[in-house]
RNA sequence: CGGGGUGUAGCUCAGCUUGGUAGAGCGCUUGCUUCGGGAGCAAGAGGUCGCAGGUUCGAAUCCUGUCACCCCGACCA
């Protein structure tokens, strides 16, 4: 493609309404624009990324044996009424009214559809198992669309559907759609992790995240690199200190920390670590009265654990302020496990400590000294906290934490919707059986944002070259000024596109500064430039977009030198 | 939906408090000079100041309504 017939328009300045990176160059760099809230166009430079992100997902579905179809975007309510969906989904579903008056939704995803087309076409187990697989445009009209691609309303997905007979051939396309999801996200070149999600709501079924890890992520993982463990960080468990709890040597000591409600303030009053603080949270119980949770002071509650728990009410809420004072006689931030009227629960780790500090339940007073069992009931021990980076993994190792962009999700629906839709084949016995199912999707279009969050610096866009545009950048340095430089550019880029290289030909007439920085915004990973300069002594220079670091390749050498660099670059 | 903010040229923004009919930088057009990291000079084009009412001799500016967009929260594969 040649930049000269493009009319390509970067912009220099941040527009004011992108908040994130990826928002802000895909801005910059002209690949998209704002139609309007959450809705974008994809400019000619930008469809290409989407296309060859589309382009990989698709040949790895296909590798794996998923058949490709295209869904309607429109969907007719009644499909909607028949799952209960129509009234559940809610405000997420954009509804669209024909002129016979009659109740359609754009799809936000197709398990509706999908679920009608295999009762009409699957009759028989065996034409089980099967995975379809379409890449589409859906809408849910999200309360707040935000980060530009990220949580855009319209935006491309790669959803799949199988259909089984049975748990067991579930598991097999399970299985081979979770690697085929570590090819896709391998060959695309980004820094991925495959996170254990929550599986809680039927048992057997199994859910898996796949992440883009970037510090601007909306999900914190903890992970394990030595023993490859992976989770959202509201899944990840934490186990009990190993051995005992040492014996109590304080003396019970009631101490006063006026103004200190905070952890923070009281540690610092009294020159005690927030790790021999105790963390008293009173929450709503089950039963309507109070419950008390127990965490160790630098530790914090994980809402979902908490949830669990039997006692404690669903959803999570914190005790008013005066209800905490009508049980403890102190505003909040002064109750402690001494003498506390109310069930408590406390944190493993909590449950270990000796000699702690904690609220007096009275207004300006903390006890230090505090030992369970002696001035408190021996607590209730569960798995309340969120894990902290160095916490062992259920594998044993270390975690880490990070940050991660959602960009795929596989799970077993089982029969969720071939039930409640009357999915049925015949089985080996001609006995009518629900089939099974399963759903895998992929934020097609949000992968672009998500590699742009991994891979940007403060010069523009660093493309991984298996999504970059296009392979190769060839710049033209004052084409005007000699008929020599641009004849030997023209040929070149004619050459390399023979040779199978997708190239971006700046024949721009502008100044090369102009050029040098929009490449950089572009962020294609290898750059030629051609100039009068070199081309006296047969060079042209190449600087790869991500090292940054020149070199001078004989022209005669460019073509093999570029196809070793580009394949190494997918490669890695 | 609750709270907050912003709508002025393609983009980033000033002007609004204290009403007098609109500005800067970037971008765009033309010319000259320049030409290896977003050039310089000169001359231009471009805005019913989101929209609708109202107050006023006069409204970008004050008032009311409305729409759009953005941020925080709730919510959400």
């Amino acid at each position: 493609m040649r930049l000269s017939q493009l009319p390509w328009n970067t912009l220099k300045e941040t527009p004011a309404e992108a908040e994130v990176v990826s928002h802000q160059l895909l801005l910059r760099a002209g690949l998209i624009r704002r139609l309007t809230s959450g809705i974008f166009t994809w400019m000619p430079l930008g469809l290409r990324v989407l296309r060859r992100v589309e382009q990989v997902v698709r040949e790895e579905m296909d590798r794996a044996g998923a058949l490709e179809i295209l869904m309607p975007a429109v969907q007719p309510a009644e499909l909607w009424q028949e799952t209960g969906r129509w009234d559940r989904y809610g405000d997420l579903l954009l509804r669209i009214r024909d002129r016979h008056e009659r109740d359609y939704c754009f799809g936000p995803t197709h398990e509706e559809v999908i679920t009608d087309l295999a009762r009409r076409e699957l009759r028989s187990y065996r034409q089980l198992p099967v995975n379809y697989y379409q890449i589409q445009t859906k809408f849910r009209d999200e309360i707040r669309p935000r980060f530009g691609l990220m949580r855009a309303r319209e935006f491309v997905m790669k959803d799949a559907y199988s259909f089984h007979l049975d748990q067991a051939s579930l598991d097999e396309s399970y299985a081979t759609m979770a690697g085929a999801y570590g090819r896709i996200f391998t060959r695309l070149g980004l820094r991925f992790r495959t996170v254990e999600a929550d599986s809680g709501e039927i048992g057997g079924s199994r859910s898996q995240e796949f992440h883009v890890l970037a510090d601007s992520g909306e999900d914190a993982i903890a992970y394990c690199d030595a023993d490859g463990y992976a989770a959202n960080v509201e899944m990840a468990p934490t186990f009990a200190p190993r051995g005992p709890r040492a014996a109590p040597a304080a003396t019970l000591t009631r101490v006063a920390t006026p103004a200190s409600r905070t952890i923070g303030e009281v540690s610092g009053l009294l020159g005690v670590p927030a790790q021999r603080c105790l963390k008293t949270l009173l929450v709503e119980g089950a039963d309507g009265g109070l419950v008390a949770l127990a965490l160790r002071g630098d530790h914090t509650l994980n809402a979902v654990k908490a949830e669990r728990l039997p006692q404690v009410a669903k959803p999570l809420a914190m005790a008013s302020p005066e209800r905490i004072l009508a049980l403890t006689g102190a505003p909040t931030g002064f109750a402690g496990p001494v003498g506390l009227a109310v069930p408590l629960v406390a944190d493993h780790a909590a449950g270990k400590l000796a000699d702690f500090v904690a609220g007096a339940n009275a207004d300006g007073f903390h006890h230090t000294g505090v030992n369970w069992g002696r001035d408190a009931a021996e607590p209730v021990c569960a798995d309340l906290r969120n894990v902290e980076p160095g916490d062992p993994s259920p594998h044993g190792g270390p975690l880490q934490i990070a940050r991660g962009i959602e960009v795929g999700h596989i799970f077993q629906l089982g029969t969720k919707y071939s039930q409640a839709m009357k999915a049925t084949v015949l089985d080996h016995d001609g006995q009518e059986r629900v089939m099974t199912m399963g759903c895998y999707g992929i934020g097609v279009s949000r992968i672009v944002a998500a590699a742009i969050e991994q891979n940007h610096d403060a010069q523009g866009i660093v493309w991984p070259g298996p999504m970059s545009p296009f392979d190769v950048m060839l710049l033209v340095l004052n084409p005007k000024n000699s008929d020599a430089v641009t004849a030997a550019a023209e040929k070149l880029y004619l050459q390399w596109r023979q040779a199978g290289l997708e190239v971006l030909l700046d024949d721009r007439d502008a100044r090369p500064g102009v050029k040098f920085a929009e490449a950089d915004l572009l962020g294609i990973p290898h750059r030629v430039v051609i100039g009068e300069r070199g081309l006296k002594d047969g060079v042209v220079e190449y600087r790869h977009r991500r090292d940054g670091a020149e070199e001078k390749v004989a022209i005669s050498d460019a073509l093999a030198f570029l196809i070793r660099n580009r394949d190494a670059g997918a490669a890695a």
